[in-house]
DNA sequence: AGCTACTCCTGGTAGC
DNA sequence: TGCTACCAGGAGTAGC
């Protein structure tokens, strides 16, 4: 699934062949991706205008665009479950999967293909009400391990869920949020203003640790989903030590990797390195 | 505040 | 072989 390494590797490839293009025309294959706008007035909103930026916040990829040199609204980007953002020539085969396409000047058409449906393409005039519900940048320098400290300790929440709420922190999601966790040796479950200084530093440090290697990684491809925008897998999945391993042994320990459910999400810890709380 | 359940989607897979 | 049933999963929403 595309979190924070996947988005940033994303962005990074296509920027150089985004920049200073301009939008020609546009082709939308499925509505529901625009987030409700109509094909037309979408069409009204991006055509003729250039793209000035390619950023990312959390898990939105952000196209600046620009008319007559003045910001003229952001287009945000989520790939959701099985999103892709690839450029290519107008001429190559789209495939079934191409929901929305740019055409731009220059020869070369921005497409965002998404099997699932669930990734979203939406034109906003001002993107600021939407990035302000996100919480910090992990891999900023928000992102401290004070700022956690006093975070976690405000908070009743079991973990699991709190870290893949992006508006407590902005860009983790399945994998690593269960990567991290068993990197710090704390379990899913344990209540997050319970966490001790201690624990909270390894926290801290190893949500730091897991997106800087997954991103070095070029991400994660778990299964025929996620692809760079050049069409190469990810190579993080070769490291994953607790995700998608259930049944088999934990890379530090040798313990058994268990899989449970949380908030109707699929858990994955070493059944020895991560205690369980104490249940009341 | 924070939980659970439900919705949106489809390819893949398990079971028969 | 061919069919059906079910599953994963990010995020928004509703209800408690």
């Amino acid at each position: 699934m595309p979190e924070l390494p996947e988005v940033e590797t994303t962005a990074r490839l296509i920027r150089p062949q985004l920049l200073g293009r301009r939008i020609e025309g546009v082709r939308v294959a499925w509505e529901r991706s625009l987030g409700g706008d109509s094909r037309a007035a979408f069409g009204r909103r991006v055509r003729g205008a250039r793209v000035a930026a390619v950023g990312r916040r959390g898990k939105y990829v952000l196209l600046d665009l620009q008319r007559a040199g003045q910001p003229a609204g952001t287009l945000l980007v989520h790939l959701r479950m099985s999103g892709r953002l690839v450029v290519e020539r107008p001429q190559a085969p789209a495939g079934p999967y191409a929901r929305v396409r740019l055409l731009l000047d220059g020869g070369r058409e921005l497409r965002f293909l998404d099997v699932r449906k669930f990734g979203r393409f939406v034109f906003h005039d001002d993107p600021a009400p939407v990035l302000e519900r996100l919480g910090p940048e992990p891999l900023g320098p928000a992102f401290t391990r004070t700022w956690l400290r006093a975070a976690l300790r405000i908070r009743r929440r079991q973990l699991k869920p709190l870290l893949l709420d992006q508006s407590f922190l902005a860009g983790l999601g399945n994998i690593y949020v269960d990567e991290s966790l068993f990197r710090a040796r704390i379990h899913p479950l344990r209540s997050a203003h319970r966490l001790d200084g201690r624990a909270v530093g390894a926290l801290h440090a190893a949500i730091r640790d897991v997106l800087a290697a997954a991103l070095a990684a070029e991400g994660s491809s778990i299964d025929a989903f996620y692809r760079t925008p050049e069409g190469r897998a990810g190579a993080y999945q070769e490291r994953f030590c607790v995700y998608g391993r259930a049944g088999q042994p934990c890379p530090r320990c040798g313990a058994s990797v268990r899989r449970l459910v949380v908030g109707q999400r699929g858990t994955h810890v070493c059944a020895r390195c991560q205690r369980p709380p104490r249940g009341p």
